[in-house]
DNA sequence: GTCTATATCTTGATAGAC
DNA sequence: GTCTATCAAGATATAGAC
């Protein structure tokens, strides 16, 4: 799910207890495979380019991740672990987190690779037993979940309008985002995705929130 | 592109001079090809099993369609003519043709595998060099230029208001679509992709358009 | 138009040495 | 941890008969 590569912070120097080797070459293997995939999809990249790519043999790769899943998923955990940051932007008002989306959509621009591996996963993880199907619905499942708690929020705190439904909105804006992303990789160079998710964003807090008494 | 596996008129007997049977195996064919491409991908999805599906030998298929990929775009060239009639709604106004987009959706909920087909090929065509490419590249710009030509002439006959950004909203629309789209086929049974886009386009009119002097 | 048979290529994965 | 060698499976496509 999109909105989602996310607004990971930079977790660079994740230096475990490994030989400093070990971890890069797993890094180095999932940075190449995240490459592949975004421009060959999963289905149709070789895990032998993959191995190639980071000088390694087929079977060199293999040692350290047996099948070709089980490299997919380390890539779906790693980005697990680094989004968490953007799925709970935690103590921001309702406002605040939409307009966060803005600027996530901002930061997704500057790794269109990693925007692009993971559009095609969601699409192709609609396919029949895909391993990335729980993967992909879990994650939409709760980003949708969250983003309708921010709007609760924001109805308990009188901000915004009692009658919104909160969990359609979030499906909403998820959609926007997921398909905003794959208009902006068609056409990277002149699609404006921050011009047209802020514009959405604003125009749906104008639309959400209790209107301001100046005019009542 | 989205939108648009489109309101397609059920093209049924479509009896060229052809023999009956022949024409009538190539349709059973490009059915069958979408249904597994629906199920598969393009990429994954053998050309093979679409033979045994309509009873055919793999190069019995090929007999009809020289390659895979003639097959995928004679499956893309069908969709074309049939959706046409979709893209342009002709005369209708520019709030018209909105809510026309609800019924779009609706319509697409009863052909689901139609629906998945198209959306996965659409992402699977961000890869590079698919053979589908520039088909959903076109499909997208010139779906965008319709959508915005109609709020151009809700603008000319003052119904729009004046400072709308026509093709960031188009643009928005079809993104919505897809996104609706995706979320929709992760999950048939449970969400409602009829009211969400209902949702947004109702709201979408009333942000748009010049507002009625009840209330000035 | 359709088939059998075959060619060729590519992939993911294993065995076993170093 | 990494390699060479090898396998087995599955894919598209062609040749040529009927």
């Amino acid at each position: 799910m999109a909105v989602g590569p996310g607004a990971e912070i930079q977790s660079q120097g994740k230096r475990r207890r490994n030989s400093a080797k070990g971890a890069s070459r797993r890094e180095a293997i999932l940075a190449a495979a995240m490459h592949r995939f975004s421009r060959e999809g999963y289905q149709c990249a070789a895990i032998a380019d993959v191995a190639k790519d980071v000088g390694l043999s087929l079977p060199g790769l293999l040692h350290h991740f047996p099948t070709k899943v089980d490299l997919l998923l380390a890539i779906l955990d790693k980005r697990d672990l680094e989004s968490t940051a953007a799925i709970d932007i935690g103590q921001a008002n309702w406002r605040a987190f939409m307009l966060g989306l803005i600027q996530i959509a901002k930061y997704n621009t500057s790794i269109p690779e990693v925007v692009r591996a993971f559009a095609i996963l969601n699409a192709e993880s609609l396919t029949q037993s895909h391993p990335a199907k729980a993967w992909f619905s879990n994650r939409a499942r709760q980003l949708q979940t969250n983003i309708a708690a921010k709007l609760e929020d924001g109805i308990l705190r009188g901000e915004v309008k009692r009658d919104v439904d909160c969990p359609a909105i979030a499906a909403e804006v998820i959609a926007m985002m997921d398909g905003l992303q794959m208009l902006w990789l068609r056409d990277p160079k002149s699609f404006d995705m921050v011009g047209a998710i802020a514009g959405y964003i604003e125009r749906l807090i104008l639309d959400l929130e209790v209107s301001s008494p100046i005019q009542a």
